[in-house]
DNA sequence: GATTTTTGTGATATCGTTCACATGCGTAAC
DNA sequence: GTTACGCATGTGAACGATATCACAAAAATC
């Protein structure tokens, strides 16, 4: 292996010394036409590349931020990555992606790498409420930057930013009302997720403030759990007419429940889901959901966590910002999409 | 903020040197039972954590590799890079994801900064073949050890790992054929990716074989040209009777063109298409895809690229490994699914 | 008990940069 | 003609860790 070529291997060539170049390749303006040309000349010729490893350590900072989220195969998380990833390329910074997988324990672990490899900022969408998010806030992180995207952070001594869920679960419920159902069940995973617990929230609230009774069936992300509640809510003596699945994973468990006991919606049985995907309007009839901003969501967090960086030391206090959901009618839900 | 920690503050508050502090942490056996307890309590007390960049640079190496995809949202990409993911995480190195937009200069650019950071190794689905691709392998890469993922590089100097792509072409369409399909028309992007063409190749070998007039339709990734050539197929005045999309972006596109046209398969037009994906089984009717290993591909790579780290400076000649692809029989080619 | 070996620990150099300050030179100011 | 200043460049230290070698104390050998 040919031995990676340093600074003083140019300033050797150049015959200048090491903080010529240094200068050179910052493009600092205190170094005269020729010797910069000369350096340049020297830097192509020998395919020098700075080790950024050095620089970092020497500057103290390493035009890097992390990213936590719960995976990658989740098209929504992948998204808000991708989202995060565009904005950091036009601010020259690179991107260190970690998977928590839900897990308080492996996020903590991530997280103290990330630190440890002296990134300059985090986007994490933390993994549970509680337990690993307080860790997150340990006294590593009380003075990294940190910006939580999807689900907030108790103490929040970080912006966090966040989609409207319990409008989104208000809306999607109303909208199953407004088409004259009266027991519409809430299939959705365990409350100990913020989002699920506030979607759950707002399918509550709609409920309520219409006298019905909510009933919410939890389930786990896997098809077993999926298709006995299922099953279960079909040969109930007060079967649902409607259902609402608070994120596209559930959507997707009960389309596959549903097509197994031959039901397709919306009769007799309407869907509304929470989260957009793909093929939601590929499929026969189109699955109405609750749709977020994903690319917005994943742009905004990565914008407002370099406004920090920008900021430095005087930091405004931790805001919270919430963005809007929107309806979208297709036919699952029984009615005339547009 | 405050000041993190060094180790020679922890050296200090525990009256011994920083180089016993440093044989603690990296477990040496020289330390006596003692002395190892005093230097953990101060770690522990002080909440010190090693500076990895220093630490990387001193040991000229960084348990860091990359992972270089063309984007995020594909989720055949985003689970390549999760599988690579897992299989870093057993070794305890920590991924780098930079993507690349198709782009050979974007390709480039992060590929530099990554030797830059000085990663170990790199996993690579290359951009495109020829102008990036050879880039990729120039003077900065000839000693740091590189997989190639889903297509190959030429000069080969690097392993590969392949999927039967030629195979899964022919497959498909030998498929179409034994329904007694006569006119299939093969959807593609542009035959400059490797995937594209090879899985084009299959479908014309396959044709050929039967004596059948192979018809290749290129399209970019817009809905638009899609919506163009399905139109201008149905409209021939000699229409296929069966389509074969070459991967599942262009499948999707191909059943929104044909919604669009109230065309469902497989009558009058039947459909396979390449590369599996979430919700194919949901369709009515499901999509009969080849299916690729995908978690196979992305932890195979990762773990060839381990090895060779492993190997060290003695390499042993570049291999090229193929994986079989499958057919996945539902009911868009018109066959009765199991 | 004197000599050798083992064992734990510390001092110093080093990884490849950039920072702070020093130097030297040319030009303008008095 | 001396002082002053600006400007390009060089020198040495520093960033925070580990590698190498040296050394003292303890253990083992005779």
């Amino acid at each position: 292996m040919a031995r990676r070529i340093r600074m003083s291997d140019v300033a050797k060539a150049a015959a200048v010394s090491t903080m010529t170049v240094s200068r050179v390749l910052n493009g600092s303006p205190h170094v005269t036409e020729d010797t910069r040309k000369a350096v340049f000349a020297v830097v192509e010729k020998l395919h020098y590349q700075r080790n950024e490893l050095a620089r970092s350590l020497r500057e103290q900072r390493t035009r890097q931020i992390g990213i936590l989220i719960p995976n990658l195969f989740d098209p929504f998380f992948a998204n808000c990555a991708h989202a995060v990833g565009i904005v950091a390329k036009q601010h020259h910074y690179t991107v260190v992606i970690a998977t928590t997988n839900e897990d308080p324990d492996d996020e903590f672990a991530e997280a103290r790498r990330m630190v440890n490899r002296h990134v300059e900022g985090v986007v994490a969408i933390p993994a549970a409420l509680g337990h690993g998010a307080s860790r997150l806030l340990s006294s590593e992180f009380d003075s990294l930057p940190l910006v939580t995207l999807d689900r907030p952070l108790e103490g929040n001594r970080c912006d966090s930013l966040l989609v409207q869920n319990k409008r989104g679960g208000q809306l999607a419920t109303e909208h199953l009302i407004s088409l004259g159902h009266k027991r519409i069940a809430c299939i959705s995973l365990d409350a100990h997720l913020y989002t699920m617990r506030t979607r759950q929230q707002g399918y509550r609230d709609a409920m309520a403030a219409t006298g019905l009774k909510a009933s919410v069936q939890t389930v786990t992300d896997a098809h077993e759990t999926t298709d006995d509640a299922i099953r279960r809510l079909i040969n109930g003596k007060q079967p649902p007419t409607a259902l609402f699945c608070t994120n596209n994973l559930i959507t997707r468990y009960v389309l596959h429940a549903l097509q197994s006991l031959n039901i397709y919606p919306p009769r007799p049985l309407a869907l509304v889901g929470f989260d957009d995907f793909e093929t939601a309007d590929l499929l026969q009839p189109g699955v109405t959901v609750i749709r977020q901003p994903v690319e917005l969501l994943g742009r905004i967090a990565a914008e407002s966590l370099f406004a920090r960086l920008a900021e430095g030391e005087r930091g405004s206090p931790p805001k919270r910002t919430m963005l809007p959901v929107e309806l979208v009618v297709r036919g699952s839900c029984g009615a005339n999409p547009r």
